[in-house]
RNA sequence: CGGGGUGUAGCGCAGUCUGGUAGCGCACCUGCCUUGGGCGCAGGUGGUCGCAGGUUCGAAUCCUGUCACCCCGACCA
């Protein structure tokens, strides 16, 4: 491609409302130009990369026995009806009537309609087990679409849906799924990490999501420095550390008038914040409230505390009021000593001895509490957010926490929306039987951001060979003037593009300053400079992208393809 | 949705407080010049100042309303 007839837009400035470098990146390196909040054009140098990531992502999954199929982004209401997804899903599913007045959605993901598809068509055991798969946008009605594409209100996505006989099967699929993604992300070229995760609203009973590593992401993992085990803090276990110590101090009331926050009782007394004691409580099971008790330096993990069985899910907070009427004190004063509501601790929170805590009174909190002679002895569950330097749940090592970025999620779904849409297939004995589902998403679009997130420097993008919209980029110097460097141009641009090598010519006549700008800032991995000194020599001067310094090589095609073959 | 902020040329911004002929840099166009890291000179295109209403002799500027966008919190590929 010559750049003179190439529709390549790049600025030297960033544009203001853009957060992270990815962002930026793809706005100056002319990738993409916004319409919308959360909506986005793919211009064609961003729209080549765009294809480069769905092209490997579609090898990967055709490789693992795959069909790609394509369903319609809009939706009748009454699928999600039927799942109960309609009214579960919420504000972020995009909603519409049709000229006839009937409802009509525009699919998140879709479940829904391949397993429509599925319960018509498949009858048999004989056509299990099968893995549908489709690469097309999405629609999300973000709450707050942001940093470009990585969240967007439309998204190119990558979903496949499997069907099978038995829970082995699903787990065998499941298996070969995870090695899929594993190749795709390996040969994107990107550091990631496969990580436990929580189901939310897709449902199901066992996930995992892979993500990019970068400072930026959105997520928060804890790793495990002794063994292999990562998980989103959202679904992070640690184990029961040490053993609670002896009561020895006498429970002490204490004035703390202003004192809310475990923060600021510990600030007035002087003592470390995981020697406090906080409260939250929440709407139960049974329709009551219920207490959860945590250290004071530890954050309540909604996900799993809904799981707890005297804990209401979905997990909502006690208003103030509920909270007063039942402690007959502000929050923010709260203990467990005297209270007449269900408790429940968390293990660090049992943990403790002689810990402070709420005196259930305005403006008072108690020191030397104790477990056992203050308060009753509370069941514990897992009922908070690791922090780092957990022990990791396995025994092996401690937990130490990274960000990431989630391009990918895998599911077994088990009979959550087979059984919901009534599918059933005739077995070996012709008895009808519900299949086990499997679901797989990766953001095909998300991993252009995430991958810039990654690969980037001072001066630009840096490509990873696999997504560079072009490999080649030849430069020459002194374009207009030097017929010598015009015609050594021209003749290896012809002869790369002969060789199938997607190769860019900047014909445009510019100045070498903002030649290698534009060519440092799109990331385009190999770079050959032509100017009357090298030819001289008879040399081009080659440069990977992100190299420190050039190399001189022959003046000849072959030359820089060898080059390049290194390379790659 | 709650909290904070911004809307002036394609991009980055000044001008708004204190009303009086709409500006700067970059980009873009023409010509000359220049050619190894975003040259130089000269000339030029482009904005009903987010939108609507009001106050005023006069509004980018003051008032009211409205819309859009961005940032911080609960969602997810």
């Amino acid at each position: 491609m010559r750049l003179s007839k190439y529709f390549l837009v790049t600025t030297k400035e960033t544009p203001a409302d853009a957060e992270v470098v990815s962002h930026q990146l793809m706005l100056r390196a002319g990738l993409i130009r916004k319409l919308g909040a959360g909506l986005y054009t793919w211009l064609p140098l961003g729209l080549r990369v765009l294809q480069k990531v769905e092209a490997v992502v579609r090898e990967e999954m055709n490789r693992a026995g795959a069909l790609e199929v394509l369903v319609p982004p809009q939706v009748p209401a009454e699928l999600w009806q039927e799942s109960g997804r309609y009214e579960k899903y919420g504000a972020e599913l995009l909603r519409f009537k049709d000229r006839h007045q009937r409802d009509f959605i525009l699919g998140p993901t879709h479940e829904e309609v391949i397993t429509d598809m599925a319960r018509r068509d498949i009858r048999s055991y004989r056509q299990l087990p099968v893995n549908l798969y489709q690469i097309q946008t999405k629609f999300r009605d973000e709450i707050r679409p942001r940093f470009g594409v990585m969240r967007a209100r439309e998204f190119l996505m990558k979903d496949a849906y499997s069907f099978h006989l038995d829970e082995a099967d699903l787990m065998r699929e499941y298996r070969n799924m995870r090695e899929a993604y594993r190749s795709i992300f390996t040969r994107i070229g990107v550091d990631f990490r496969i990580v436990k995760a929580d189901s939310g609203a897709i449902g199901g009973d066992r996930s995992e999501e892979f993500h990019v590593l970068a400072a930026s992401g959105e997520d928060l993992l804890a790793v495990s420095d002794g063994s292999g085990y990562a998980a989103n803090v959202e679904a992070a276990e640690t184990r029961p550390q040490g053993a609670r110590g002896a009561a020895v101090a006498a429970l002490e009331k204490v004035s703390t008038p202003t004192q809310k926050a475990c923060e600021d009782v510990a600030a007035l007394l002087g003592i470390p914040l995981a020697a406090t004691l906080k409260l939250i409580v929440a709407k139960g099971r049974d329709g009551g409230l219920v207490a959860l008790a945590l250290r004071g330096d530890h954050v309540l993990n909604a996900v799993k505390a809904e799981k707890h069985p005297l804990v209401a899910a979905p997990f909502t907070l006690a208003s103030d009021a509920e909270i007063r009427a039942a402690f007959g004190s502000e929050p923010g004063f709260l203990g467990p000593v005297g209270a007449k509501i269900p408790l429940v601790a968390d293990h660090a929170a049992a943990a403790l001895s002689d810990f402070v805590c709420g005196a259930n009174e305005t403006g008072f909190h108690l020191r030397g509490a104790n477990w056992g002679r203050d308060a009753a002895e509370p069941p514990t569950a897992d009922l908070r957010n690791v922090v780092s330097g957990d022990p990791s749940p396995d025994g092996q090592g401690k937990l130490t926490l990274v960000r990431g970025i989630e391009v990918g999620h895998i599911f077994q779904l088990g009979r959550k929306y087979s059984e919901a849409m009534h599918m059933t297939v005739l077995d070996e004995a012709g008895k009808e039987i519900v299949p086990e589902m499997g679901c797989y998403g990766i953001g095909v679009s998300r991993i252009v951001a995430a991958v810039i997130e990654q690969c980037n420097d001072a001066a630009g993008i840096v490509w990873p060979e696999p997504l560079a919209p072009f490999r080649v980029i030849v430069c020459p110097i002194g374009l207009e003037k030097s017929p010598a460097v015009k015609q050594a141009a021209e003749k290896l641009y012809e002869e790369l593009a002969a060789a199938g090598v997607e190769v860019l010519l900047d014909d445009r006549g510019l100045r070498p300053g903002p030649m290698f700008a534009d060519a440092d800032l799109i990331g385009i991995p190999h770079r050959i400079v032509i100017g009357d000194k090298g030819l001289a020599n008879a040399q081009f001067e080659y440069k990977r992208r992100g190299a420190a310094e050039p190399a001189m090589i022959a003046a000849m095609a072959q030359a820089v393809l060898e080059r390049i073959k290194i390379a790659a």
